[in-house]
RNA sequence: GGGCGCGUAGCUCAGCGGUAGAGCUCUCGCCUUACAAGCGAGCGGUCGCAGGUUCGAACCCUGUCGCGCCCA
């Protein structure tokens, strides 16, 4: 055992070790000539801009158990790593470093540009990776993929290309979310809406009111539309208005669409600056006129050209009021407004040519895979959350105005020419012959991860082998912008679905349940965390909290408890190993306690409830079971009987010694997935093992022994009440009682004595005068008379005696009940009839034993 | 506006039809040679509120209040 058995586990001086350990014999590494069956994750790829944060650290954590756990089951487990290129997030930081010498991407020019985000990618893209290794991650190296790489950029194309040549992607012209910071198109769910403050001005065009919360578009109106029912209106359809500041005149139209409740119950008609106006625009034959430029700038109306929209809002709403035409005011009014999820930005409507993904047939096979059940969602509820896109999905804009991520395969010739080559096609390269200019959404690429990081398009070993993969392990805040994507593009290019189960996690919280956000100020870096509690206490503390779906709120002491509980599990093997327990080769030989078969019924439940919970992704209670079975069982009462017959010697400490063993491999065997460093090095030491990361997986055999589950529990109720009454009546720790036992319990002496500091023996009778405690079938009597707080006792037997006499009434009651024995199970029934006779015990006992008291 | 989820011990949560639980916190007593990052004992809840179904409701149904999330 390493640090020479130091009383507190010290992880950092094991952690790395232990890593390197693990990647010098393999155990990382998938074997596809192993013939054992096949488990695959692939990681949801993290930002190569990214650094380890404590969602990561979360789902990580949980990919790693799955992972390990279906190694040490015997499959041959893959968990793919690897990182995607995020366009705009690596694209802002490259640009964030030039421009500290005052220069922009566009003085290096596109190729140069690129070259040096590919650059900072070699340099600092990996920190993240670095960090995974800290967390002990049983990624598989060799098999670690980039979504800019020759393989999966070749996918991209090849995907590109086919859905292009099946007429899933067009071009054209349209309203799409813009950035006026990043300078991109965005796609519909890159747009956070966000309640803001803004305002609602009225606007008198003439004959009718307008109003609108984006007063600077009214220098694109090119109409007013008003619902053909609204009678307030229907005599103006068809009539012409001046629209103020710009000397245009435009028509008055009828439109479905138009709220007659909203506003005035007339609606401006900017068709080049909102969606819905484009489709009336379009409906209408209206022309659309563009007044803000990409930076939302205005760019038309003379004395408003070259401000910002934002400044130019006030400043219209000002020069309308001197002409009197703002007939109404409401400041603030709150509103839903458009976010740009990566800067925050008020995102801008705009017209622009981009290029879409047509969804709706994909959508309906990654809709119908879920519903046929190919692929299961864990919890089940967030299956609605996916078909509620799925099902109602716009087309996704997947152009992006970017220099860096995969270019648009798309050449254009001089003469409106517009070649699509596949990847191993030659591009045109004749005169006049470019290429588009932009970039596909990081997305796109993500949305092939499962096949491409195994080797799609090329039919490799990897992907008949590892795909579709078995699970996938993310944030339920992604299903829209991944898990949908993911499952549309994959069925498209293959005819399986993607993964066959998607196990959602929620999102990591503070101590009291608030969303971590730097504005907030309670993000914490997981690293610190590990510095401090090693990385095992981190994982305990976020597996601990797990369930599917639900949020999870982590707090430092969370992690100070878990490593609490890793230093104790420590200290317990300590202990055992110290003792010389040893795993038994072929059997336990014969002459079991009955509290070694209570520990071994225990551990035969435990395993079966952790394969159980594991199944079910419910890692919370993985660890909640384990938790329980290691600190209350096993380390506390287990090892304290254990120390009695350690302490006797002979075959009784042997077989000691065996049991300790066992239960003590096989724990470390069932917590190893969660917490592989504590683990890994205290098998080892246990076991004279390589690895416990290969060890096999405790299989679920054996039956509970309920008798001596039963007569444990007995036990233990004694103990619990004579350690009651020694700290009520104030006995120091240590001071040795005599003590008399009557009952079933008799062979229990010497472990009553050791746990509890008292001279037991047995009798026939009890004796008079004593203080005598009870439980079922077991009476025990301490020679204190004179010490005892009588009145103490009596008060506390009395309540007692009160709560035992209110439970045989309500059960009587109950078994008196018609109703209730006809109706109830016959289980049930017999479990209150147990009951009442249990009370009705305890009420005679208790009677007695205040008798006892107060006749002494 | 549409949809979903949640209100259980001071805090964070489990339990989802048959005796209200855990971790942390808190109180008291202990440095008992595996562990003070520990050991022993204890306090603490009319399960948001109001109705209903049932022999029986924290759990099912209806309404209501309060939070949160997603979509428009």
């Amino acid at each position: 055992m390493p640090a020479q058995l130091a009383t507190s586990y010290d992880p950092a001086s094991v952690e790395e070790p232990t890593y390197q350990r693990w990647m010098d014999l393999g155990v990382f590494d998938p074997d596809p000539t192993s013939g054992r069956p096949p488990f695959t994750i692939v990681i949801p790829p993290p930002n190569v801009t990214g650094s380890l944060h404590l969602g990561h650290a979360f789902q990580h954590t949980l990919m790693d158990a799955l992972t390990r756990r279906k190694r040490m089951q015997g499959f041959d487990a893959l968990w793919l790593p690897g990182m995607d290129h995020a366009g705009i997030a690596t694209q802002n930081v490259v640009e964030r470093e030039l421009a500290k010498d005052g220069r922009s991407r566009r003085d290096l020019g596109r190729d140069a540009f690129v070259a040096r985000v590919w650059l900072w990618k070699e340099e600092y893209g990996g920190r993240i990776l670095g960090q995974m290794r800290r967390l002990g991650e049983g990624l598989a190296w060799s098999r670690e993929r980039f979504t800019m790489d020759e393989g999966l950029s070749r996918a991209v194309r090849t995907v590109f290309k086919r859905l292009h040549d099946d007429g899933l992607v067009y071009r054209a012209e349209r309203i799409t979310n813009w950035c006026p910071r990043c300078l991109t198109a965005l796609s519909d769910i890159e747009v956070e809406h966000r309640d803001t403050a803004g305002e609602l001005v009225w606007i008198s065009y003439g004959s009718l009111t307008v109003a609108t919360t984006r007063a600077e578009t009214m220098l694109g109106d090119t109409a007013v539309a008003v619902h053909p029912e609204d009678a307030r209106y229907r005599h103006l359809v068809g009539t012409m208005l001046d629209l103020p500041l710009t000397g245009r005149r435009i028509p008055v139209v009828a439109d479905e669409h138009v709220d007659p409740a909203f506003g005035s119950g007339a609606v401006k008609v900017t068709p080049a600056h909102d969606p819905n106006d484009f489709e009336i625009g379009l409906r209408h034959g209206l022309p659309s006129i563009s007044v803000l430029d990409e930076r939302g700038v205005v760019t038309v109306s003379g004395p408003f050209v070259g401000l910002d929209r934002l400044e130019a809002r006030p400043a219209i709403v000002a020069a309308l009021r001197e002409q009197g035409l703002i007939v109404e005011e409401q400041r603030p009014y709150v509103h839903a407004v458009g976010h740009c999820s990566r800067c925050g930005t008020v995102v801008e409507p705009r017209l622009s040519l981009q290029w879409f993904v047509r969804v709706a047939p994909l959508a309906r096979r990654a809709a119908e895979a879920v519903r046929a059940g190919e692929t299961v969602f864990v919890p089940p509820s967030m299956a609605d959350r996916y078909l509620g896109w799925v099902d109602d999905m716009h087309d996704w804009c997947i152009s992006r105005q970017l220099w860096w991520g995969h270019r648009i395969p798309v050449w254009y010739g001089p003469d409106g020419g517009v070649v699509v080559p596949g990847p191993e096609d030659q591009p045109p390269s004749g005169e006049g012959w470019v290429q588009d200019e932009d970039v596909l959404d990081t997305w796109f690429s993500s949305a092939l991860w499962p096949v491409s990081t195994l080797g799609w398009p090329d039919s490799t070993a990897d992907l008949e082998r590892y795909y579709p993969t078995d699970v996938l392990v993310t944030g339920y805040d992604i299903i829209f912008f991944w898990v949908a994507r993911m499952m549309m593009l994959c069925t498209y290019v293959r005819p399986e679905v993607p993964f066959r189960q998607v196990a959602l996690t929620g999102l990591v919280r503070d101590g009291r349940g608030r969303k971590m956000s730097k504005s907030a100020g309670n993000v914490v870096d997981p690293l610190d965390w590990m510095d401090t509690y090693g990385a095992d206490a981190l994982r305990w503390a976020l597996t601990r909290g797990a369930g599917p779906g639900v949020d999870l709120p982590v707090s430092e002491e969370a992690v100070q408890g878990s490593r609490n509980f890793v230093n104790k599990l420590w200290n317990a093997t300590r202990f055992a190993l110290l003792n010389g327990a040893t795993v038994p080769d072929d059997g336990l030989p014969d002459g079991l306690a009955v509290h070694d078969r209570w520990i071994l019924s225990r551990l035969t439940e435990v395993r079966a409830q952790v394969d159980r919970r594991y199944d079910e992704f419910e890692f919370a209670k993985v660890c909640d079971d384990l938790f329980h079975f290691a600190w209350d069982d096993l380390f506390d009462w287990y090892i304290e009987l254990a120390k009695v017959r350690l302490r006797e010697g002979g075959a009784a400490a042997e077989l000691t010694r065996a049991v300790l063993g066992l239960c003590f491999d096989t724990l470390l065997r069932l917590l190893h997935p969660v917490i592989p460093f504590v683990t890994d090095v205290l098998w080892r030491a246990l076991t004279g093992g390589t690895t416990v990361a290969t060890a096999p997986w405790p299989t679920s055999a054996g039956a509970r022994d309920r008798d001596a589950e039963t007569e444990v529990g007995r036990f233990q109720d004694l103990v619990v009440e004579v350690r009651r009454f020694r700290a009520q009546q104030g006995l120091r720790p240590g001071r040795r009682v005599a003590a008399t036992i009557v009952g079933e319990l008799a062979p229990w002496i010497p472990y009553l004595g050791a746990l509890t500091d008292l001279t037991v023996e047995a009798a026939d009778d009890l004796p008079a005068g004593h203080a005598v405690l009870a439980t079922s079938g077991t009476w025990i009597a301490l020679d204190l008379s004179g010490v005892v707080d009588r009145d103490a006792e009596i008060a506390r037997l009395g309540k007692q005696l009160a709560a035992a006499e209110r439970e045989r009434d309500q059960t009587g009651h109950r078994l008196a009940d018609d109703g209730f024995l006809g109706n109830a199970p016959d289980q049930v029934v017999a479990d209150m009839r147990r009951r009442a006779a249990a009370a009705a015990e305890a009420v005679a006992r208790l009677r007695q034993q205040l008798h006892d008291l107060t006749a002494s």
